[in-house]
DNA sequence: TTATAATTCAAACATACGTTTGACCAAGAA
DNA sequence: TTCTTGGTCAAACGTATGTTTGAATTATAA
C-alpha cells in the first residue's frame, strides 16, 4: 500500500512547512521526520514541488469548497447580507475540520505559501482560488450594490489582507506580535474579523462623512 | 571610498530580494547584479543576514521616524481622530521618499520580510518596530475610548495585515491577483485603505447592528 | 619615494541541497 | 518454482550555497 508513506510524508511536510517555510525544509529533514527514506519522495510526488502542491491542496480544495456551498446556501435563501458573505469567506477557512494541532498548521502553512514569491506558488494559487474569487467578488457587489464594483475588488482585497494576517499571526510562533487574536477562540476570531471586515466594506464611498456614535468629529 | 561599494551591494539587494525573496537570492547573483566581488560582501558586511538588516533599517527607519512624527504632529493639536491616526500609520511607508521604482521595490521588500519565517527577521521587525506599536496602539484607544483595548488591538492588527497585503500585491508581480491598487496612484489607495480601515476600526462592538445608508437588512 | 592600511579579486572550502541510481525486498501470477 | 511488479533503501551525483583565504591592487600618509 501506497497510502502509508505518502500520507506520513503529507503529513510531515504540513507541520514543517508551516513551521520554516517551503524553502527551509529540506527533503532530508522532511524524510527524517517523516521517518521515511528520502526517495521516498520522489518515488511518490516526483518533486519538492509537487509535494507543496498536494500538501496545499489536500487542504484547501475543501475549505473552498465549503465555502461556496456556504455562499450558495445563504444566496439561495435571498440576497446575502455583508456578513454572510463575509462569514462564507472566512469562516470555513477558520474552521477547518480535523483537530486544532492540524488546523493551526495548515492556517500557518496557507498564509506562508500566499506571500513566497515562488512563481509556481503563484500559479498554484490563482488556479486553486480562481472560482472562489470570482464568485465572492460577484456577492459583494450584489450585497453593496451602491458602491462602484473597483471600490468593492480594493475592499475585499484589504479582507483579504487581514484574514491572511491573523492565520498567519494568531499562531504562537510570534511571540512580540501584538493584537494577534486567540488562535483556540476560532468564533471570537471570526466574529471579531466579521465585524470589522462589513463595517470596512460597508464604508460609504470617500467624500461621504462616518456616521457613528463612536465617531471622533475630525480636530 | 567604501560608500560606493557598500550602497552598491545594497541597492541590488534591495532590487532582488523584492523580487524573489531573501532566500531566493544567492550571494552570487547579489554580487553579479551589483557588479562586484563576491568577498565584498563579506567584507563590508560580514554575512549575508546582515545584509538583510542593513538594507532593510536603511527604508524602514525614516519610515517609522515619520510615523512618529505625524502622529506627534497630529496629537498636538488636539485628540487625533481615527482617520489621522490611520493617515499616520499608512501614509509614509505608502509615499516613500525617492523615485517610485526604489518605493516599490522597497514596499515588497517589506512585506516579503515581515511573512518571512527566519527567526532572524521577526527579531528585526519586533526591534524596529516596537515604539510604532506601542505608540499606535495608545493612539488608536485614545480616539475609540468607547472600545476596549483589547478589541482596538485587534483591529490593528487587522489593518496591519490590510495594509502589508495591498503594499504586497499592488506591485505588478501578481497578474492575476484581484483587487490590485494601482501603485503608482498611492494617494488613492491611502485614502481607500483610511477609509476602509477607519470603518472597521469605529464598528461598534459585537451584538450593536451597524446603521448605514449602504447597509442591507438581513434576510 | 616608502610604508601602511584599506579594499578588491580569483580561487578554493565545506557543506547542503534536490535528484538519480541500482541493488534489494515483498507479494501476486504463471 | 520463476517472473514480474510496486515499493524501499543506502549511496552517490551534480550542483549551488555561504564563507574563507591569501595574494594583488589601490589609496593614504609620512
Amino acid at each position: 500500500m501506497d497510502r502509508g508513506t505518502k500520507d506520513l510524508i503529507l503529513d510531515a511536510a504540513e507541520a514543517l512547512f508551516s513551521k520554516k517555510g517551503v524553502e527551509g525544509v529540506s527533503l532530508r529533514a522532511l524524510t527524517g521526520e517523516a521517518g521515511v527514506n528520502l526517495a521516498a519522495v520522489h518515488y511518490h510526488f516526483g518533486s519538492k514541488e509537487r509535494v507543496v502542491k498536494a500538501v496545499f491542496g489536500r487542504r484547501i480544495r475543501p475549505v473552498n469548497r465549503m465555502r461556496i456551498q456556504m455562499l450558495d446556501a445563504v444566496q439561495q435563501r435571498g440576497s446575502a447580507s455583508v456578513e454572510e458573505v463575509l462569514t462564507a469567506l472566512i469562516g470555513p477557512v477558520l474552521q477547518l475540520a480535523g483537530d486544532s494541532t492540524h488546523k493551526k498548521r495548515f492556517m500557518m502553512l496557507c498564509a506562508r505559501l500566499y506571500t513566497e514569491p515562488a512563481e509556481y506558488l503563484q500559479r498554484l494559487f490563482a488556479e486553486e482560488f480562481a472560482e472562489v474569487i470570482e464568485r465572492f467578488e460577484q456577492a459583494f457587489c450584489a450585497a453593496l450594490p451602491s458602491l462602484p464594483a473597483a471600490v468593492v475588488r480594493h475592499r475585499m482585497h484589504f479582507v483579504v489582507g487581514a484574514m491572511v494576517h491573523t492565520l498567519l499571526n494568531s499562531a504562537p510562533l510570534k511571540e512580540g506580535a501584538p493584537g494577534a487574536c486567540d488562535p483556540a477562540d476560532t468564533d471570537g476570531t471570526l466574529k471579531a474579523l466579521v465585524r470589522f471586515a462589513a463595517a470596512g466594506m460597508r464604508a460609504p464611498e470617500d467624500g461621504t462623512p462616518l456616521t457613528h456614535q463612536v465617531a471622533n468629529a475630525e480636530g
